[in-house]
RNA sequence: GCGGGCGUGAUGGAAUGGUAGACAUAGCAGACUUAAAAUCUGCGGGCCCCGGUGCCGUGCGGGUUCGAGUCCCGCCGCCCGCACCA
């Protein structure tokens, strides 16, 4: 008897699939089309384990279509361009590209050793010339169709190093490198106008029905609409130019509760008034060292600044509030100024108490409904109901005294307008996508400043723009900038000397397309129409929720814009028609410090457990353990799944990522289990194998039985692959060796459910599946073979157990024909001893009987 | 801070509002074996006047329901995102 040999039988398979071209995407117009599509690696040059789940989880969908007559396109490629490139280049001179092509060489050999169903054929990485020249074509288009542009906006700037840092590379307000104090600079940057389509991406949210809600919901606030008024409150005494501050509010129901105007330290009007105040020059400078990211801001202790000036309020010119300048005002939001409500809004209470702001309620709880309700003003929190919640009104304008806040933002909003104080708008929060990133290894901005005639888009038929090669990495900064000649080049308009732009795009530009890219990879446009119509929509797309709203939003924002431009039929603009969000693979982090207290990660095999703790193997030092994180490169708590396949092979590794986690959940990492898949590997093979050496005859009845389960089994297992419960559908598939090892059945009925329990599994460990297919006697290869069929008439039993309840608890159980109707059903329960006994004589205030399920007697 | 999610035995987890703990891992006991490995069988939430038609039990506290792990409200803990990490 041949034993499980997962090194022997992989590679054969594998090859077999390549030859075969097995899994070669082909236009196909006679079969349903599927395109499944997970989200393309960073290229870090290992596969890790979360890599596997992922991969595991979008192959066992393109092995499932497969077998039920699809044309299916799974294709894979490279998220090559980034930052991790550009720091090994400084810390080991390693040029980017090189170092990128070297790990996607190793991650793809790796790939290769999971069995995977990809189509290499359209592999492409995002740094190809070939791809980029082709985003830098939409770049141009969208330029053309006024869905670019460029304005001002602030980076975080390393004083030291001279160059922008990426939020992730300020720590506590300092540059990662320079230990020096981020300040923000303003530079002009090229934006992507998806703000026009802020009320589109947020209607078409309720067409994707296969989308998780709480995505939805993510992207949802994220947009975030909101109506409100603009109004204008007049100064007293102003600079000259500086009449009003126009603020907008989404409460004006509580304009009467106004106590101060507060605005942006970026606020044109805080710009010019630090011209003749120090004080507030120093204030707003101190603002102004602080990171760009919002978390930090609004982590950032609520400071402000009296500048003295005070405004009228809109209902009463003799009512005037102080104007302060506030450090959480963010100047993109709104209009930059905002009315301080400190009796509805904690961070304005807080404001108000420290700098001694009086506390004016609008609204109180409804009547009766008070509870132990302080109001602010008497030392209470700030009141901020839902605004669908109805409210009592002290200092109500608009609308009733009993009404709810959104009823009363609309009357207020009314009243406004009525009186020439200001008007009703909609806004979002959503801002435009600044795209420019001060960088090398970056899709290059295929603009050129002449001059004579400004910014001018460079010629289609010199794209793409690529980028030099002999760069410079010893430095910090963007090395594209300061290379000595690849700036300068001849205006494309007018042939003067000029330069070019030296900005590159942001990394996620380049995933914004790459599902559409994948449809037709080698077409000398963007994309080719036949090849988008019949591949587009990706039927299933697989990634991370952590993309759930910069990722997914940018794509459909991408995917508007190329149908725009003509390069998606109208039919794509929601290029993803199903989305799952998988769970995050989770592993403790190992770190040691340097000689300036900075974190050095390890990765986990360089990590020793002895008796004293966790310590390097190369040196002993003693290494933190920081309890589980998401796996990422920057933290190096990743694990190398290749020691597990070399140990056990790609099937066990596949089987042990898609057992026990449910596929949305996170799971944390832990080496044992794959012993135990690998044996039950071992043990599948052994039973299918034996199946052929049964006697004929089976004991009496064993056939059927052994079928009847094999029915559920391609039911249940059916069921839990198309729904993504692959966790469920790995427990069935042992359930069901464990019946057919049992069974008394014959040889026939045996050998097919052991090729049928093959099959079921081919999604999961398609190597195995191929070797027991082909040893027993199966047709072709199983990989295109049709997926089984559940028989309904097989599925149900002719008796069912029901459990008897008494008031909610159960307390026995009958067995009753499946068809038993109703009252005969309920008599029978009456009938048991327990209930008898519970009764006692009385007769039962309720019965509830759910056919097929459940009895309860309430008493 | 704001937005979103998650929380069930020692462990991973199962459960259209209907028998909580399927399936598996670790563990324990047994069979086979000179022995080990492999394999097979059984036990497997807690408590107790422990073999009973017994009590408790799905992070904590309330609520809705004939019935709640599941729905609602309020907490606690952990995780993700916050626009220049990818």
């Amino acid at each position: 008897m041949a034993r499980y040999d997962a090194a022997s039988i992989e590679p054969k398979w594998q090859e077999t699939w390549r030859e075969a071209g097995t899994f070669a995407a082909r236009r196909d117009e006679g079969r349903p089309k599927y395109y499944v599509l997970e989200m393309f690696p960073y290229p870090s040059g290992a596969l890790h384990i979360g890599h596997v789940r992922n991969y595991t989880m979008g192959d066992v969908i393109a092995r499932h279509r497969l077998a039920t007559g699809h044309a299916v396109l799974h294709p894979m490629g490279w998220d090559a361009f980034g930052l991790p490139a550009e720091n090994a280049a400084m810390e080991r001179g390693v040029h980017p590209g090189e170092w990128t092509y070297q790990n996607i060489a190793a991650m793809k050999e790796q790939f290769g050793r999971l069995g995977l169903t990809l189509d290499w054929s359209r592999e492409f990485a995002t740094c190809d010339p070939e791809y980029y020249g082709q985003q830098q074509a939409l770049f141009l288009d969208f330029l053309d169709a006024g869905l670019v542009y460029r304005k001002n906006a602030v980076v975080n700037w390393d004083p030291v190093d001279m160059t922008v840092l990426a939020n992730e590379q300020v720590e506590d307000g300092k540059g990662w490198r320079s230990g020096a104090t981020v300040e923000r600079r303003e530079l002009t940057q090229w934006f992507f106008k998806i703000s026009d389509f802020s009320e589109e991406l947020l209607s078409a949210l309720d067409g994707l029905d296969a989308w998780p809600d709480k995505v939805k919901t993510m992207q949802r606030n994220w947009i975030g609409r909101s109506r409100g008024l603009q109004c204008a409150f007049a100064l007293v005494d102003g600079p000259e130019g500086h009449a009003e501050i126009e603020v907008y509010t989404t409460r004006p129901d509580t304009l009467l509760g106004a106590s101060f105007v507060g605005i942006s330290p970026d606020h044109p009007l805080a710009r010019r008034l630090e011209e003749d105040d120090a004080d507030l020059a120093a204030f707003n400078a101190e603002c102004r060292k602080m990171s760009t990211a919002e978390e930090a801001m609004e982590k950032a202790e609520k400071n402000g600044y009296d500048t003295g000036l005070t405004v009228r309020h809109p209902f009463d010119p003799d009512w005037e509030l102080p104007v302060y300048v506030a450090n959480f005002i963010l100047m993109d939001y709104g209009t930059g100024a905002i009315f301080g409500c400190p009796a509805h809004d904690q961070r304005d209470l807080d404001f108000a108490r420290k700098y001694d702001l009086p506390v004016i309620s609008t609204y109180a709880p409804a009547m009766g409904e008070e509870g132990t309700f302080i109001l602010p003003e008497n030392g209470g929190p700030a009141y901020v109901p839902p605004k669908t919640e109805t409210v009592r009104y002290i200092k109500g304008f608009a609308g009733h005294e009993a009404q709810t806040g959104n009823d009363a933002v609309e009357a207020a909003i009314g009243v406004c307008q009525d009186k020439g104080v200001g008007r009703g708008v909609t806004r979002y929060r959503l801002r435009d996508w600044g795209l420019s990133r001060q960088r090398y290894w970056g899709c290059p901005i295929p603009v050129v400043h002449c001059d004579a005639c400004g910014v001018v888009p460079e010629k289609k038929e010199n794209l793409p723009v690529r980028l030099p090669e002999d760069v410079d990495f010893s430095k910090p900064g963007n090395a594209l900038d300061r290379h000595p000649t690849w700036r300068d080049v001849a205006c494309p308009a007018c042939g003067a000397p000029a330069k070019r732009e030296t900005d590159t795009m942001d990394t996620f530009v380049d995933s914004s397309w790459y599902f559409a890219r994948f449809t037709a990879p080698r077409a000398d446009a963007p994309t080719d129409a036949q090849d988008a119509a019949y591949w587009m929509n990706v039927d299933q797309y697989i990634g991370g929720v952590e993309h759930a709203i910069l990722h997914l939003l940018y794509s459909r924002f991408f995917a508007r814009a190329m149908h725009i431009c003509g390069h998606l039929p109208a039919s794509a603009v929601e290029p993803f028609d199903a989305l799952f969000t998988q769970g995050m693979v989770t592993h403790e982090i190992y770190v040691t410090r340097d000689e300036r207290d900075r974190p050095v990660y390890h990765l986990p095999k360089d990590v020793e457990w002895t008796e004293s703790g966790a310590r390097l193997g190369s040196t002993g030092e003693a290494v933190e353990v920081i309890p589980s994180a998401k796996m990422s490169k920057s933290k190096k708590n990743v694990v190398d799944p290749l020691e597990i396949i070399d140990r056990y092979g790609a099937d066990t590794a596949r089987w042990f990522v898609l057992s026990d986690s449910p596929p949305e959940r996170d799971v944390e990492w832990t080496a044992s289990g794959a012993e135990a898949a690998s044996k039950h590997l071992a043990r599948v093979f052994r039973i299918a194998t034996e199946a052929a050496d049964a006697p004929a005859e089976g004991a009496d009845g064993a056939d059927q039985a052994l079928l009847r389960e094999m029915h559920k089994t391609i039911h249940d297992v059916t069921v839990g692959i198309e729904s993504f419960g692959f966790n469920t559908s790995v427990a069935r598939l042992y359930a069901f060796t464990n019946t057919l090892s049992k069974s008394d059945a014959g040889r026939d009925a045996r050998m097919r459910a052991a090729r049928t329990m093959a099959q079921l599994m081919s999604p999961m460990t398609p190597h195995l599946a191929e070797e027991i297919w082909s040893t027993l006697g199966g047709e072709g290869l199983i990989a295109t073979a049709p997926w089984p069929e559940a028989d309904p008439a097989m599925l149900v039993d002719d008796e069912v157990t029901l459990p008897v309840q008494i008031n909610g608890k159960r307390r026995t159980e009958i067995t009753v024909p499946r068809d038993l109707d109703r009252a005969e059903v309920e008599r029978r329960a009456l009938d048991t001893h327990a209930v008898k006994k519970a009764l006692d004589g009385n007769p039962p205030k309720k019965t509830i009987v759910v056919p097929g399920r459940i009895v309860n007697v309430v008493v």
